[in-house]
DNA sequence: GTGCGCTTTGGGAGCGCTCCCACTGGAAGC
DNA sequence: GCTTCCAGTGGGAGCGCTCCCAAAGCGCAC
């Protein structure tokens, strides 16, 4: 038998009755709601800790229609993508402001069709009072799911193919030009790109910031080689174009694991990081310090994302009409370029 | 302005109406509980999906007494404790084992006062079918707020000082004793350690762990040398260790971040890991792989310890009464030991 | 003394659901 | 023929809160 209950929850009649006003008092007392007199106030107040009262969150959602959570949405079919350390700094980010506006944070990772569908039916019961999405991929039936939703959603990162109204991203084409323009700035004139997710809005921006500066500098991009923004991918990716490129001397990586991996490759292809191949990597997570040698790489502000994302989702629920956003990151220099 | 619902939500007497019977029946029509004819079912049925009627969740849960959902609270006044991969990874498997019982998860990093106040009320007010407890330190306010929690509560590790009714943990002490044993096997006898924070019971249980290994090999075990789980604290005990004891053979430390620390400036001292120092670490987090030397390392099941406490908070939710579970924990011997 | 405007007060009607219970009618048992 | 039973049904009373609104109380200008 679970904790029966010591006793039952004591409820604002109970706790009117005690103070000796009514219901509607004791309510307005509780909320710090004007039109209760000094007296009566301190009555309350006494009575809910002679009582030990809590509100029932539950009834009083009920009667506001707020629940009083915010859901963050993780996407993807791969319930580990999550594990990537980026997203528990988001919701540091995320929790803390949640924490002032007083909304708890529900987490939802929506990676088998039961999560997919259970995310669905919380978007559309209003279980909770808004919702911030991150993760998309390209088709990705959540985004028509938003679109009819009835609370208010935040986008985290652009999802392919469409705008969100809201959404608060990163500048991943300016960071990824900023990652390029450095590894030219060093003299590399054969900078390759190790691409991610193509059918991310992340790995495509940050293709796209690559290509811009190559053709910038007057130099010829490489064609996109697509990884999978995990370590083992970009190793993959390195070995190919270490084996078709044998001249390749700078390279540019969608992320950090991947940048690792490639660092991995070029080691064990006997080639020296950063004098023969100088490689940036894009995220700035622990693991671009700890790498060998450390990782240059962009540096974007994870816990900021959460944040604003957060913000704007309080924003927006208490009625306002927030603007887009768009983080900047900036190049950290570390030894590996 | 934030999305003007396009029309109402329709609530259940609706569909009730539109199918042509009561509300009972409708209610009853949902849930799957028996006494509807066949003929009505199937009208109800008709009308949810006519309306595009979904249930209100606090509307059930106010009348059931059910929230629906279950609260996930990280303690620990360093809200950057919850990057470590580790409880990402306790999500992904608690998440999982949620979803199939259908409830909600509920994050609560009990990090700044104003957190740790609203996890309190969220004990005390019900606010959550259940709670899981992570990450405790010693004195943590949060295990007395527990034990007067007003609903089932299971431990994530066991907090320093108290053994909670309802906890799942790895086998801490099993692990460390393996570890070192691992390196006294390999002809090491000047093995010392380093600790994590001795005011949880993990960091104590494997400091207990190591000594157990070193006093069954006959051989002198270190005094415990405190680190703080952190890389940088990982190669500050290195430092000393190796200032004081320049003799020593092999290295125990108490998690992979200090591992990889220790490494690194076993490293810069100009000694070959493991040659003539080989360092065992504990967790087998992605770092362990990627490590230089790649680490041995005591893996624990992460996923599986959020899984199981999931599984066992379902179980409380439920009435039943599980008993406390302690998962094993297996060695992952790879380059530096 | 009357009327106005203000704050303070409590009654009561929801919010949308579940669930107890009383009622119906037809099948089964005698 | 009667009672007994039970699947099927709907009415209604909650769950614990918020909030509208009417009424009461009171000071003050006229």
């Amino acid at each position: 038998m679970a904790e029966a209950a010591p006793r039952r929850h004591p409820t604002l009649d109970e706790v009117a009755e005690r103070a000796g006003v009514s219901r509607s008092v004791a309510s307005r007392a509780l909320n710090n709601a004007p039109h209760v007199s000094r007296a009566k106030r301190e009555a309350v107040e006494r009575a809910v800790r002679q009582l030990g009262y809590v509100p029932n969150p539950t009834a009083r959602a009920l009667a506001t229609r707020q629940t009083g959570a915010a859901a963050l949405v993780v996407s993807g079919e791969d319930p580990s993508i999550f594990a990537d350390p980026f997203f528990a700094r988001v919701i540091v980010g995320a929790s803390a402001a949640l924490d002032e506006a007083d909304l708890h944070l529900m987490l939802c990772l929506a990676a088998s069709d039961r999560g997919r569908k259970r995310v669905e039916e919380l978007l559309r019961s209003r279980g909770a009072d808004g919702v911030m999405l991150m993760a998309l991929r390209e088709d990705d039936p959540l985004v028509r799911m938003a679109d009819e939703a009835r609370m208010p959603v935040v986008f985290g990162g652009r999802p392919v193919g469409s705008v969100p109204r809201w959404y608060v991203d990163v500048d991943n084409v300016g960071g990824a030009r900023e990652a390029t323009e450095h590894l030219v700035s060093l003299g590399r004139r054969r900078v390759a790109v190790i691409c991610g997710r193509l059918d991310t809005e992340a790995g495509r921006a940050r293709y796209r910031g690559y290509r811009d500066a190559m053709l910038g500098a007057g130099l010829d991009p490489f064609p996109p080689l697509e990884g999978d923004f995990t370590e083992r991918s970009g190793a993959a990716a390195m070995a190919a174009l270490l084996a078709e490129h044998p001249d390749v001397d700078g390279v540019f990586a969608a992320n950090d694991n991947m940048a690792v991996g490639a660092l991995r490759t070029v080691r064990e292809a006997g080639r020296r990081v950063p004098a023969d191949v100088a490689v940036v990597g894009f995220d700035d997570l622990t693991v671009a310090q700890i790498a060998d040698p450390p990782l240059t790489t962009v540096h974007q502000p994870v816990e900021a994302l959460g944040r604003e994302m957060a913000r704007m989702l309080v924003a927006l629920v208490n009625g306002q009409d927030p603007t887009p956003l768009v983080l900047p990151t900036r190049l950290a220099v570390r030894a590996s370029a």
